[in-house]
DNA sequence: AATAAAGTTAAACAGTTGTTTCAAACGGTG
DNA sequence: CACCGTTTGAAACAACTGTTTAACTTTATT
């Protein structure tokens, strides 16, 4: 019966290195990222993880479900791969602002270029399943509301709950493009312009004084007519 | 062979109510929207169009030439659904903005739901196949290029290109973080705020707004301290 | 060492997929 | 009407899918 193997779901949670379901968890990750639910097939996965293709089930039960620990797997894998700032008491709003939005700009866009778990997140993003609910509670509400609380500081408190979430919103709208529409981004900008202007710290600089602009914190990107 | 139909790619192109091709090319559009390349199926998408599974490979040759012409349908078919606005000469720049952005917000969001024609148009700019170039030249590139001059012509030519190109950016991406990631963004936000701010309408005067705010064109949203 | 449980394997299963076949039906032209 | 290329139809094809089976090896416990 498939129904033991679900209730113990995993024999060992230990994260070896011959650890088979870690493996299977993470080639899962990887071929769903880049192929989508319907397209990774259960075979390449697990040649992937060089296991045999009765360990999904043995595992996970069936497909789907292994799908769902994918995800969990990603998102907790992510949040520790770049975790959120943490700032001293009495650090200014604006440097606060400044760093998250490279920060999330790290996060998404990666040093060179962005990991699966990121790649596996945006596709739950764009078309939410069932592991879409934990992804936002356990991962993108929490720095959301960081998000918030810091466009809270910066505006001394004259906005309401919900004009912050508005301008959180343009701030993740912003660096969310670029990880999403990367492609199309890269064709219609010239080559070089990317490199030199579209680059990740490049681009903290320029959100954040947007912002920053538009809220009144610092002078406008052009001159007043 | 196949070839024989492929050469001559439909017999009749004209668009009559029952034409077989152009029920074919709207069913497999609405499919490849809903569920991608993978998971949309040619028996479904004949059973949608009532024609046989044969007609599709004696129409379009195979399932991948399905799916471009539909990106192709699609995009012409939405261009002429929501075209961009015209403006008398001399009107302000302010005005053509805000103009902009709303178009944009309608044709992206649409009136009640996004229609499928955006949702495969978005799918091909999350994952872009062969039919990306095609769609990137023909549609988005012209509506960016609009953008950058209205925004050449908000300031007063003082930007160069690449500048310009990087706030139209920022204009698009706050636009397409409510296409993309509407359902997270309905999740982080309470049910009345969405319909209270969230709306195309409000949100074409809040976004353009916080542009113009942050090019010193209108008062920042928040007073200075 | 004996027994049972856990883990792994190759092989097969039933169902679905994209694609093809070939005969029947259609629609205009001589 | 007979002829023709064009269009449609039901059925079959081979390949691939997720899943399961049952035999096998390993590991732990008594």
């Amino acid at each position: 019966m498939a129904s033991i193997s679900i209730q113990k779901a995993g024999p060992i949670p230990s994260e070896g290195q011959d650890d088979p379901r870690g493996r299977i968890l993470s080639a899962a990750g990887r071929e769903f990222a880049e192929k989508g639910f319907e397209a990774a097939t259960i075979r390449d996965i697990c040649t992937l993880a060089t296991v045999n293709v009765a360990a999904v089930n043995y595992y996970f039960g069936d497909k789907h479900r292994l799908y769902i620990e994918s995800v969990r797997h990603a998102h907790e894998e992510r949040s520790q791969q770049v975790p959120l700032p943490e700032w001293a008491e009495g650090t200014q709003p604006v440097k606060k602002l400044r760093d998250f939005v490279g920060n999330m700009l790290q996060r998404m866009l990666g040093f060179d270029h962005p990991p699966w778990q990121v790649r596996l997140m945006l596709r739950e993003i764009l078309h939410p399943t069932d592991a879409c609910r934990e992804l936002v509670e356990d991962y993108i509400r929490p720095h959301f509301t960081v998000l918030c609380s810091i466009l809270d500081e910066l505006t001394d408190g004259e906005m309401s709950p919900a004009e912050l979430r508005r301008i959180g919103l343009s701030v993740v709208g912003q660096c969310f493009l670029y990880r999403a529409a990367g492609d199309v981004v890269d064709m219609l900008i010239p080559p070089n312009e990317k490199k030199n202007l579209h680059n990740p710290v490049e681009l903290a600089d320029y959100i954040t004084s947007f912002c920053l602009a538009a809220l009144g914190k610092q002078a406008p990107l052009s001159v007043e007519v």
